[in-house]
RNA sequence: UGGGGCGUCGUCAAGCGGUAAGACACAGGCCUUUGACGCCUGCAUUCGUAGGUUCGAAUCCUACCGCCCCAGCCA
C-alpha cells in the first residue's frame, strides 16, 4: 500500500480526462452514458470497444450506462437482433440494470417536440421529391438553395404534419425539416430531414406510426431525455454534433448531453462494417453472424474467446481520435494470455499417424495421472489411459530430419508426454512409400517421462491411446481474409480478397478419452497445438465437435519458414 | 475549390514547454516432461515537412504536405 501504486499510473484517454475534468469542476455530479446500438444486425468487436468505453467510464465514476435500441428504421430493424444484442452484451459481462430503453418509447414525445419545433418556425413540412431535394441541397463546394415550401406558415405545417402522421400522404411523398441554413459549410445544417413517412411495421410499435423520426433528431433528444452527460460516439459523427447542439439549444431541453467523438476500431484481416458483415452472412462465405470466423461477439464467443480476454484487448487498444488498424496478433495475444493462465491442458492427435509399441505387452493397459496445468496444481490431475498402440501428429515424426528437429525420426528418442521414452525402430509404409505406421520401442524404467539414467530427452511429443481414443471432429480456423486491409482499394471488392482456405475440418481427429464429456463452455489447451472449446451448435452428448480458438506460439514453425 | 477531423517505433499508444511510457510484433539469450508459459536483453538522438519563438519545443506560432469523413427521406 505503499510505493507499488504510484509505480505504474495508468494515463487517461481523453475521453476519461473530459469526464474527470467535468465532474471535478462541478460541471456534473454523476455520470451516465449510453450504449446505443441499432437492431440491425449483431455486434462486433468495434462494438465491444464502446461497450467497454460506455460501461466501463460509467462504472469508473459509480454512474450508470444506458442500453438503449436506436430503432428508428423499422425497414431494417427487427426483435431477433435486440435479443442477439442484449446476449451480447451480457456475455461481455456488463449489466444495464433497469435501464433498458428503446428510442421508439420516446415516439410520443418526439412527436410533441416536432410540433414545438414547427410551432416556434424552426421545422417545415417539404414536397420535394429525393431528387429534386438532392439538387436543392448543393453539393460540397457549393451552397444549397431553400426549398420552395420553406416559408409554409406554422399553421399550414401544422396541418400537413398531421396529416403526414394521419397517414394521408404517400411513402417518400413529403418530409419534415429543420429550418437552419441551405448554405451552411456542413451539408448536416442546410435543412435537415427530421421526420419521413415510411409504411413498415415496426418491431416494437407496430403499425402505430407511418412517420418515423430520423437519427439526428431521435438521438439528441433521447439522450436528453434520459439525462445521459457524455455521449460517446465515432468520428464519422463529429460533422453531426452541430446539429445536435442545435436541436437541444432550440428546444431548449432540460439538460445538453455532450457529444465526444472517438476513432472506431478496426483489425488487420478483417472488415468491421455490419454491412459487410451481413453480406458474408446472406451471400453464405460464412455459416451465420456467429460464424467462428467472425469478429461478431457471438462468433468469438463461439470460436472460444472469453469475455475478459476481449475486455482486456478493447483496454489494451486504447482511444484516441486516429484513424488505425489494430494487428490482429494484439487480439490473439489476449486471448492466449487468458486461456494459458485458466485453461486445463488436454491431449489431441489432430492428424493422427499410428505407432505400435513393440515391446510393450499387447493386453496390457494402465492409466497415467497427468496435471491440468503445468504452473497450477490448484486446476488438479486427470488420469489418461495408455497402452500398446498410440497416436501422434504426423508432423512429429520425419525420416529424414533437418537439423534441429527434435521430434521423431529413425533411431531417435523421445518423450511421450507424461508417460514413457520411445525410440523409434522401423517405419512401415504401404506399397505406395506412404508413411502407414511406425514401429517403437519404450523403455519400461522411463514411466512418467524421465529416464532414471537422466539421460536427456529434447523431444516431447502428445498422443493418444489408440484403444481408447474418441474420435472427433476438429475445425481449424485461419483469418478470414489474406491481406491486412480487405478495403484498401475501394474499385476492388472485398470479398476478393477473401482467404479460400480459413476453414479447415478435420473429421479423424483423435482426443483423449476425457473429452467426451466436455461442454461448450470449457476452454482446453490440447498440448502443443493451441486452444479449443467444444462448438455450442454441433457438438452431441459424447461426441463434441471442437472449434480452434488460437494456435499456442509456434517458434518452431518460424524457423522453418525462413 | 466548402465544412469537420487526424498525422509520435512495423502496428496500436502515452506525452500537454524541461530533454520520447507501455503493449503487440520483431531479434538474441536463459529456462523447459508443451519448440508453450516464464525470465533477461535489444528495438524512435527523434515526434509529417520547413521555418520561427525560447536557455530549452513532440508539446507554442506560421506556412506547407499527407490521410480520413460529409452531398440517405440509413444509423
Amino acid at each position: 500500500m505503499t510505493t507499488q501504486e504510484h509505480t505504474n499510473p495508468k494515463s487517461k484517454d481523453f475521453i476519461r480526462t473530459i469526464i474527470a475534468n467535468d465532474l471535478s469542476s462541478g460541471k456534473h455530479s454523476t455520470v451516465t452514458t449510453r450504449f446505443p446500438p441499432e437492431p440491425n444486425g449483431f455486434l462486433h468487436i468495434g462494438h465491444a470497444k464502446s461497450i467497454c468505453l460506455n460501461f466501463g467510464v460509467a462504472s469508473e465514476n459509480n454512474g450508470t450506462c444506458h442500453l438503449r435500441f436506436d430503432d428508428t428504421n423499422p425497414s431494417k430493424e427487427e426483435e431477433a437482433y435486440v435479443e442477439a444484442i442484449k446476449t451480447d452484451v451480457a456475455w461481455l459481462g456488463f449489466n444495464w440494470g433497469d435501464n433498458l430503453f428503446f428510442a421508439s418509447n420516446y415516439f410520443e414525445k418526439l412527436y410533441s417536440y416536432a410540433v414545438e419545433l414547427i410551432k416556434m418556425g424552426k421545422a417545415y413540412v417539404c414536397d420535394l421529391s429525393p431528387d429534386e431535394m438532392r439538387t436543392y441541397r448543393g453539393t460540397l463546394t457549393e451552397p444549397g438553395k431553400d426549398s420552395p415550401y420553406r416559408n409554409r406558415s406554422a399553421e399550414e405545417n401544422l396541418t400537413l404534419f398531421e396529416q403526414m402522421k394521419a397517414g394521408e400522404f404517400a411513402d417518400g411523398s413529403r418530409v419534415l425539416r429543420a429550418k437552419i441554413d441551405m448554405s451552411s459549410g456542413n451539408i448536416n445544417m442546410r435543412d435537415p430531414v427530421l421526420y419521413r413517412i415510411l409504411r413498415a411495421t415496426h418491431h416494437r410499435t407496430g403499425d402505430t406510426w407511418c412517420i418515423y423520426p430520423m437519427y439526428d433528431y431521435t438521438h439528441c433528444l433521447s439522450d436528453a431525455i434520459e439525462a445521459i452527460t457524455h455521449s460517446l460516439c465515432t468520428l464519422e459523427f463529429a460533422d453531426h454534433r452541430p446539429l445536435y447542439d442545435w436541436v437541444l439549444d432550440t428546444l431548449k431541453t432540460p439538460c445538453h448531453p455532450q457529444q465526444i467523438e472517438f476513432a472506431r476500431l478496426n483489425l488487420t484481416y478483417t472488415v468491421m462494417s455490419k454491412r459487410k458483415l451481413l453480406q458474408l452472412v446472406n451471400e453464405e462465405y460464412v455459416s451465420g453472424w456467429d460464424d467462428p470466423r467472425m469478429l461478431t461477439i457471438s462468433g468469438l464467443r463461439r470460436r472460444g474467446y472469453t469475455p475478459a480476454s476481449i475486455r482486456t484487448f478493447c483496454d489494451t487498444i486504447g482511444l484516441a481520435k486516429r484513424e488505425s488498424r489494430v494487428d490482429m496478433a494484439v487480439l490473439e495475444n489476449c486471448i492466449r494470455n487468458d486461456l494459458n493462465d485458466n485453461a486445463p491442458r488436454a491431449m489431441a492427435v489432430l492428424k493422427p499417424l499410428k505407432v505400435l509399441i513393440t515391446n510393450y505387452p499387447e493386453d496390457q493397459e494402465e492409466e497415467l495421472v497427468i496435471a491440468n496445468h503445468p504452473k497450477n496444481p490448484e486446476m488438479g490431475s486427470r488420469t489418461v489411459p495408455f497402452c500398446r498402440e498410440i497416436y501422434i501428429e504426423q508432423d512429429d515424426f520425419l525420416e529424414d530430419p533437418p537439423k534441429k528437429f527434435f521430434r521423431l525420426a529413425p533411431g531417435r528418442e523421445v518423450r511421450l508426454r507424461a508417460a514413457y521414452l520411445v525410440t523409434c525402430d522401423e517405419v512401415i509404409k504401404d506399397e505406395n512409400g506412404n508413411i502407414k505406421e511406425l514401429h517403437c520401442s519404450y523403455d519400461p524404467a522411463s514411466r512418467g517421462g524421465s529416464a532414471p539414467d537422466g539421460r536427456k530427452v529434447k523431444g516431447t511429443l502428445h498422443w493418444v491411446s489408440a484403444r481408447h481414443a474418441l474420435q472427433a471432429e476438429v475445425r481449424l480456423y485461419d483469418r478470414l481474409f489474406n491481406i491486412e486491409n480487405p478495403e484498401i482499394d475501394k474499385d476492388v471488392d472485398f470479398k476478393t480478397h477473401l482467404n479460400p482456405n480459413s476453414l479447415e475440418v478435420l473429421s479423424e481427429c483423435m482426443l483423449e478419452p476425457n473429452l467426451s464429456t466436455a461442454t461448450s463452455s470449457d476452454h482446453f489447451q490440447f498440448e502443443r497445438l493451441g486452444y479449443f472449446c467444444p462448438d455450442s451448435k454441433d457438438s452431441l452428448p459424447g461426441k463434441p465437435v471442437f472449434n480452434h480458438t488460437v494456435t499456442l506460439r509456434d517458434t518452431w514453425d518460424k524457423v522453418l519458414k525462413k
